[in-house]
DNA sequence: GTCTATACAGTGATAGAC
DNA sequence: GTCTATCACTGTATAGAC
């Protein structure tokens, strides 16, 4: 107890270790050896490998989350309809200001966007449930901003911005290198601004003229 | 050789057991005695798990980057300049299709979509060098639909569009249970033409007034 | 409560016989 | 090409010291 908890060097060091290697080239011993603690700590403290990553996750998420509600809450004080562009930066900024973070997030930003679109549905239902107060939050101010929007195109296009932002996190494409340097997801409020644009010329676009309400569902 | 080569059969049962329990809960010995072939038949044929999973994916992916550049390329037949929806809907719908297809798709496609934002690079570069042709094809074909669009905004909305594919591809928020019913990612020609309508208004978005050209690189 | 040492079953990989 | 035997290593569980 005389140095940081040992719980806390072990988050430390998974963090560290997660962002520069994987979760998988990671072993539990490596973890420990580095948080110079015994390899049963993880499981006393933690429970598992999975709920370990959990904690890593969940350490920088909440307050990523928080940020958003609050500044979504002074959007929409006193019953105000928000502008759209403001409630996209609401939700997106945190993200990436969290991910241009020299200091915690580099590392775990990388996770975050992976791990929601991990091979484990574990990680992926972990991640939606962190996500889903603010889901709902979010497409509710934006339905507000866009009152022509129906509810089925809110729905697909809140997936597409989201999946947008998620990729751009975990840079899946080396956007940098891609775009000849051009471009750096990196910096924060370059690509706030850019995602803000695209995605609310995405929502703001007209549904197409055909609806879909009597068509044969193939499952 | 009597029954379909075992190199066959092992990409079969790695196929069908890693969709159904992602990669991490399959073992080579689950695969190679589903496939009733001897472990180290792996490690000859392949030469690693990881190489194992590349080739599942690459057997799926192939066939699609084929169609779409076959599309791409009736489009831009004879000089021609494609409609932008156009363009698009050659890119996503054949990606949409596999995941649609109940056959080889709604397993493989997770993988894909999984995978490209995987926590190890080793399969993020992978698909990165699959997609590479592709993408520096369509960003062309976007580019001279789009004449108006700098290089920076094209390649940051590039990034984009895929990020909504790839997302939606994998499902990651559960969209069927998120809009209550009225979205089914598996639908390929409503999913298609959502992300068409959704993606091109973003292309068309007038790019914003101040240019980040004078910026400081903060890295 | 916290930590240590140790044991265990299962993993991917490999060398060498057939 | 295929197979057996075996390797080092993984996550997990537990008994017991402080």
């Amino acid at each position: 107890m005389a140095q940081p908890e040992t719980k806390e060097r072990i988050l430390d060091a998974a963090e560290r270790l997660f962002s520069d290697l994987g979760i998988r080239g990671v072993s539990l011993r490596a973890i420990t050896t580095a948080a110079r603690a015994n390899l049963a700590a993880v499981n006393y403290h933690f429970g598992s490998k999975d709920e370990l990553i959990k904690a890593v996750l969940a350490r920088r998420i909440e307050p990523v989350n928080t940020v958003r509600l609050q500044r979504l809450a002074e959007l929409t004080a006193g019953d105000a309809v928000a502008e759209l562009e403001d409630v996209l930066d609401a939700l997106l900024r945190p993200a990436f200001e969290l991910a241009s973070d020299p200091d915690a997030g580099a590392f775990c930003t990388r996770l975050i966007g992976r791990v929601q679109t991990e091979a484990d549905q574990t990680f992926r239902e972990f991640c939606a449930e962190q996500f889903q107060d603010v889901a709902e939050r979010f497409t509710a101010a934006i339905a507000a901003a866009c009152p022509q929007l129906e509810p089925r195109e809110l729905a697909w296009r809140f997936q597409f911005m989201i999946g947008s932002m998620s990729f751009t996190l975990t840079d899946a494409l080396d956007l940098h290198t891609r775009s000849g340097g051009l471009c750096d997801p990196h910096d924060a409020d370059d690509a706030t601004e850019q995602l803000v644009r695209f995605a609310a010329a995405g929502f703001r676009a007209p549904i197409g003229q055909k609806n879909q309400a009597g068509q044969e569902n193939t499952a």
